[in-house]
DNA sequence: AACATTGTACAGTTTAAACTGTACGAAAAA
DNA sequence: TTTTTCGTACAGTTTAAACTGTACAATGTT
């Protein structure tokens, strides 16, 4: 009963810290996860990730490569064990910036590329004759939006020094 | 045909402007009606837009209100036109940024008071007897964790000036 | 070599979110 | 006042996402 305790207080944090870490667009299932590894006492097989959260043994596998692949959780050798053992990264303040950060750069370049060559198109339709106002005015907003994902890109490579 | 031409111009711009939009966790309906907001030449009415984007009215009214809520659009008064009149505002970096800044802040500080109102708790099942080692464990990481939260937070604060 | 165990791909199912149509209160028009 | 027109609440439906169970390739064990 006592020890039920502390394990309701484990659950409460998981449900917490789940929900930040939902916001760096991380899927719920991948946060909750996440999060319990975070507090574990040592690095969790996928069966034991399985039994924790109550979720199949594809959702874990789905889920942890996730998190490897941005870098949260690291896979951990241990001899004599045939089953993956992973542990949450430490870091957690740095981890999920940059991860984060990159993301929007990563997105931001490739809408502003897309943009560039819709730019480009527009300018080729200049030459015929289109209805004027409509036309500048596309123009226009399109520079401020091209503008606006320059801004969005110096802003988060600032923030990576 | 050639008018065409611009339209289609137009409706690239929109998918690719939504694409970022989304980003700042607004829903792809949000997104792209804010993107062909920001394009068109006049206010819109909810008709007109549910015309454009093939959506029903009632779906128009909740997106529109959200991008309202964000600060994203402004309800123009015309004389003589009964129905609402929306249009998108126009500083983009600025918009989007305080309000995803804003909305960084309030989900940061609910998470912290949520943590700081368990690890009280926690001091609290101490003066029982419970496993020393998780409870410390649990401890240090809840630590951990509060501090994670306190740095989300001066940071996003400091993103504010 | 035969067998067992592990992680994951894939198809199918369940669950949640997005979206629609009808209905209704509020405000303007007749 | 009666009638029309607007925006939105709500219930029901459609669509998309999350999740599961089975099967299989790869690797380890006997």
């Amino acid at each position: 009963m006592l020890e039920q305790n502390t394990e309701n207080i484990r659950n409460k944090i998981v449900i917490e810290f789940a929900k930040t870490i939902e916001m760096f667009d991380l899927t719920p299932l991948e946060a909750r996860l996440f999060a319990y590894l975070y507090l574990a006492e040592k690095p969790l097989t996928l069966d034991e990730m399985s039994e924790a959260l109550g979720k199949s043994k594809t959702s874990m596998s789905k889920s942890i490569r996730s998190l490897s692949d941005l870098n949260l959780v690291t896979l951990v050798w241990k001899k004599g064990v045939r089953k993956d053992l992973y542990q949450a990264n430490s870091q957690l303040f740095k981890l999920f910036m940059t991860s984060y950060i990159n993301k929007w750069i990563d997105a931001t370049n490739h809408r502003k590329d897309a943009l560039d060559e819709i730019e480009f198109d527009l300018e080729q339709s200049n030459k015929k004759g289109i209805t004027k106002d409509e036309r500048d005015r596309l123009r226009h907003q399109l520079t401020n939006i091209i503008d606006f994902h320059k801004k969005l890109d110096s802003f988060f490579r600032e923030l990576k020094q």
